[in-house]
DNA sequence: AGCGCTATCTACATTTATGTCAATAAAAAA
DNA sequence: TTTTTTATTGACATAAATGTAGATAGCGCT
């Protein structure tokens, strides 16, 4: 056996290497490929520099915890704010995407799966928590007066929103087939709800 | 040391004695809670007699899954089958309950999580295929001619449902919080959406 | 170039999880 | 009762994962 060529990497790049590999392994492998051996082979490197970096196993997962709540704290903010200013319906497909994108509910059914085991880790919600306390009066502006509460509907709708690009994301293909939807139907579902959310803002009544 | 008095059961009992622990682990503890010495030591017996049964611990696993799917399906079918024929509103608010109550979004989220470790176990799908089948006519007649296409609005219309359901199960209460629902205003929401699929029913146009 | 720091490595130790086996006891059958 | 069957068990064996420690080598600094 030759020795091994080392490289040597800044600490942060070098979990930052790690914390990617990491996420990869989530999305394609599921939880078991969480472990230090396999991501350290898939980082070139040897566990020993992974548990170096992180402590221990626990605290690799709980830092990917933190990595990837980040990761879609950000996503969500950039895609919002990068949306032309007072348009809700384009808002709410952006938070459709992002929420339904493959890594972001990979992290939600972790942590809803991991027990207590991350609890006290969901920070970051103060800053998302401010992010929809401004989103949610730009959605209720555009509600008619017909709606008794206008921000409670907004709240609703965004809710909506969330809920079903998580199950979307979660379990949309399979449920597309079982319920006899092709794939391109199942495609254009974000639209098609974009579409029913715009029917919300049509006044209510006429049965 | 005394002997431990040993329970002999039928083995249908102890597979289903076994099964019912790992689903409650599963719900309370997560992935973590599904290794054979543990679930044998909530079941009170010897892991030994776990692996006896189901031969691996991947043997008691799949098990698990094949039990959570048919017990999802029976769910599904049974609380579609007892609400009253043909109102689709009560159907899908039976759908959607029942899609995002604990242990059925745990076995979705499990399964969405294990990369391909049960590729091979929906089995099932025949079923619910044929009962899908059979909801969505139900759905689609209610719906009004201005449908172009009604059979595949109402396919929508219960995907939504569904997505939803599991979105709202699997982080409902975070995301709530989050944007500033209420716990109550939160438990309220499938009703509303209830009322907004309702609205789905008359007529579209009159912008 | 020489030095210090530390990221990285290999090898080992430990812990945890899984699986095996022969003996035993509970229940059914004879 | 005796026999047969097999669910159950404790003790052991093995495998897999985690963690530890000392040595080493890459990189910045002087």
């Amino acid at each position: 056996m030759s020795k091994a060529v080392r490289k040597r990497r800044q600490p942060e790049e070098a979990r930052l290497e790690i914390m990617q590999v990491a996420q990869r392994r989530l999305r394609e492998i599921g939880i078991g490929g969480l472990n230090v051996a396999d991501v350290a082979k898939d980082c070139g490197m040897s566990h020993a520099t992974v548990i170096h970096h992180f402590g221990s196993t626990g605290g690799m997962r709980r830092a990917l915890v933190d990595h990837m709540t980040d990761a879609l704290l950000r996503d969500v903010i950039r895609r919002i704010e990068e949306s032309p200013v007072p348009d809700p319906p384009a808002i709410l497909q952006s938070l459709f995407a992002t929420l339904s994108e493959g890594g972001h509910v990979k992290l939600i059914a972790w942590l809803s799966l991991s027990g207590d085991e991350f609890a006290a880790d969901v920070h970051g919600s103060a800053q998302i928590e401010s992010l929809f306390s401004q989103l949610v009066p730009v959605v209720a502006q555009r509600l008619p007066a017909g709606h008794e509460d206008r921000l409670l509907a907004a709240r609703r709708i965004v809710f909506l929103t969330a809920t079903a690009a998580m199950g979307y994301g979660l379990g949309g293909e399979t449920w597309a087939q079982v319920m006899g939807l092709s794939a391109d139907e199942a495609a254009a579902f974000p639209a098609w709800l974009g579409e029913q959310i715009n029917r919300m803002w049509l006044p209510e009544g006429n049965s």
